[in-house]
DNA sequence: CTTAAATATTAATATATTTGTATAGGTTCA
DNA sequence: TGAACCTATACAAATATATTAATATTTAAG
């Protein structure tokens, strides 16, 4: 898939995703939840040191640009990756960064 | 590579490096430019239909952030992407981004 | 039904980005 | 040198984003 067969929308659609993306904490969450994991949102505000609803927050923004779903499971939310491909996406993204 | 081996600082330095190219624009330049391709400031704010002092920011921003590259040519300024790994990345984009 | 725990939402403020216009800096060529 | 061209920068207005604290909602358990 070449970028340039991607219509306008789509252009548009990719940058509000890697825009949720594109952000420390979120891609510390992302790296948490990478390869399938799944995490609660007091898990993730626990690893990272962060208010609840600063974690909720976040979440709440993978979620709703599509990189993240989520599950109620009892008392708790269960969040992970909504498709595998981002898991490459992310290794991508550490690929390109330890370098330079 | 995983993410979670990466340094807090090469976290923040990957989440800037993603903000520079999480943008329309931007993410359309580097469509124009992946795969080895150069272009000047000039084609691409013809290609683009934007100002020419509006690409030569979104230029700007994408090489400070250590994306692009460009070398002075004559009257003209070339860019291209600063390293290969990066035309992986935008593949990547455009295959996580065309589906839902 | 009440309570406590987990999660989500709201509001307010501060900060950052984007964009166009105008202008300045370099480069080539006559 | 001066004219034409290409590129970069400065500034300001509009827009978007981040952060915190406070509050609301949802669920399980008693």
């Amino acid at each position: 898939m070449k970028f340039s067969d991607l219509k306008p929308e789509e252009v548009e659609r990719a940058a509000n995703m890697m825009k949720a993306i594109s952000h420390p904490m979120r891609l510390a969450i992302l790296g948490f939840l990478s390869e399938g994991k799944q995490l609660t949102v007091t898990e993730i505000h626990s690893l990272l040191g962060i208010e609840q609803s600063t974690a909720s927050h976040h979440l709440g923004i993978l979620k709703d640009k599509g990189i993240l779903a989520s599950a109620r499971k009892g008392k708790n939310t269960m969040y992970y990756l909504k498709r595998q491909k981002l898991s490459q996406l992310i290794r991508c993204i550490s690929d390109c960064a330890c370098m330079d």
